[in-house]
DNA sequence: CATGAATGAGCTTTCATTCAT
DNA sequence: AATGAATGAAAGCTCATTCAT
């Protein structure tokens, strides 16, 4: 019931039937895990019968690696909107931290399929999502090298320092999404908030009573 | 034959039968998920009928959830006793990090099971996971708390972020363990010094030159 | 686009249209038996869509029992118009034999619906071949009654040892027609001599260094 | 009912049940063809459940290669068994063909999937075929060879010219079988004698009235 | 204590066939 | 005349689970 399933119209392009069978599938996936998922179930919820199923997508496997690849390429489309280059690297960081956690906010499916689904499953599918994560880490990471550039303290911080400090970042912001959906209370910005707080200051610092700002 | 397998070593008292069917499954789960595992598999590579799997187990389900029990106790009592009451919040979180990477490194299908599979599946595992992940969401709660008191400063962190910061403290190590894993000469200790000095300096500090170290 | 497959040309005739159909579904049906053959395949060999294959053939069991009825038809004609009546009846053997192996070569799909696939499946086919079958051996039947006759020994051979006798020299063409088919450098008037001799000789006489021959 | 499901009688030894599921199948595969028969009417014939079908013969194609194969041996013993060496070659080869009429009418089913099913399938299984029939071809080919050794003309008959001569005779024979079993007053010796005469004679000597003896 | 024998239920996938246009 | 859209029904295969010994 509802926006997915959509009155039972008979007789669809194939675009729109193929479109309404993936949001399904993703549903789906991230509800109940790739092998728990059955093809059943998600032709029910598609409002279409399985055969067509496998006619526009042709496998269960097919099907799920195409639901990690639209998702994957929704998530670094937001992400990568919300980072205009001209900004200074630390508003940057914010707004892609923002964007990431109102994208993954509102398509919570779409990333339990992406964080929680497609790495939990053997080689094909892994692959798609590290091939996600590693876009957005490398994004992370020229952010954080840009910012140590602006401070022109670029020797300090060696490449591989860099790309730890970016894999916690991502890591901490895959978490606390993971958090804010849960407890519903939890706003995107406020998220991004205390993440950039707890990036840039560190937790020293704020318990000295610094803290980062975003409007300023 | 051997240490591992056991040939044929028949007539073995129930604890050790135990034991070694759970070895098999947590590895089995690790590397297949809760879905794709098959009783068959868990019972030939422990050595044992299928039959007397489930005389112990009872189900694979009881079977998954003693598995994650088993590995939640072991990873949190790792931790716990790493985090030695008398020394400085900073120096106990230091610890109770690099107890934490050394852990998870040393007990990769363990961590596999708590990480990544019983999050994945419904409600009876999530259940089950959620406990442990809160007990050491806790257990860094109450570290940051405690270090905040240190500094006199405990009212500026209102609990929720409290709640935030610890949250995605745990997700930057979880996500650091994986990358520590997968690039092999990443060691504990060295990802723990990557996430202190994150978490303890901030981005910020790290790039005007300040570091958080261990040994001072 | 070409010659078989009729680059999109719309607005055909039915009777093109239809041969084409049953081509690609004796060739289909051929190579895969009358189950392996999919609906899909031959439609998309006949280069129509499914729908028009049902319009004019009504249902794959129909198209196979009308693939059968042609090949069979063509067949029993090849054969016919080659024995002459007015020749020896041992003349009139030769030519038969002769056209059923050319004709067999020439239609190798064809030659396998009748052979190979018809009198594999249940009864709605077998009966199809089975006329067919008897019609040949009725043929040939006649032929060697003829032949008895000039030899003014027709009550010596009675009406079943006839129809054995028709029966193993049918089933010794077949045979040899797949061995000279599969064994490229064996013509259809050699695998014709071969049989004549055998027939017509035995083995005792060719042992004793007689032969039929064509030419005489 | 009848012979082969055994008054449903469960739990038993391994080796049992496996003999009945394969006569279960080669009935099936025998009567419907590899295709159109379905496992789980193999299963139900059997008297057992489908998953004891694949537990101890893995798939479909297995089952159906393993029919084969024990249908070929049998056959090809049934007929090397008769075939005593000390004879004379026209009564060796008149004891094989009485052997081989015989074993095909009690194995009805048998045959059918050597000489229907197998064949009319694609290479897995054509080929395990290919080698019995060969092996009987060599058995003939011998024969004729020593028959002709034993008339003291053995260079008149060139190496293809027996081969062409063994394929249709093995032609003929498998035609003649198919014949007896569908006209059930047609017994096995009658068989091996009219296509004894026919081999040995040709058409032509028995015409003329000339005809070769068993009994003599 | 331990297991070989056995199955109900469910899953992915395919196919012949039909509508609505 | 011709087709894109859609499906009911069935088939091969697997799995968690249980007896009987």
């Amino acid at each position: 019931m509802g926006a997915v399933k959509g009155a039972k119209a008979k007789r669809m392009p194939r675009a729109v039937r193929e479109r309404q069978m993936m949001d399904a599938a993703v549903q789906t996936f991230g509800r109940r895990g790739y092998r728990a998922a059955s093809m059943d179930e998600i032709a029910e919820l598609a409002g279409v019968s399985k055969p067509l199923v496998y006619l526009y997508l042709n496998s269960k496997e097919e099907l799920f690696t195409a639901c990690i690849r639209r998702e994957a390429d929704a998530l670094i489309a937001a992400v990568q909107t919300a980072v205009e280059p001209g900004l200074a690297a630390d508003r940057q960081l914010w707004a892609g931290l923002a964007a990431f956690f109102t994208h993954t906010a509102e398509n919570p499916y779409g990333w339990a399929v992406l964080h929680r689904q497609a790495r939990t499953h053997g080689e094909p599918f892994a692959a798609d999502v590290a091939v996600m994560r590693d876009t957005i880490v490398a994004v992370v990471t020229g952010l954080i090298g840009a910012a140590a550039r602006e401070a022109h303290r670029d020797q300090e911080l060696a490449d591989r320092d860099v790309a730890g400090l970016a894999q916690a970042l991502v890591g901490a912001a895959e978490s606390l999404a993971g958090w804010a959906n849960e407890a519903e209370d939890v706003s995107a910005k406020e998220a991004a908030g205390t993440l950039m707080n707890f990036a840039w200051m560190g937790l020293g610092n704020l318990m000295r009573g610094e803290s980062w700002s975003h409007s300023r």
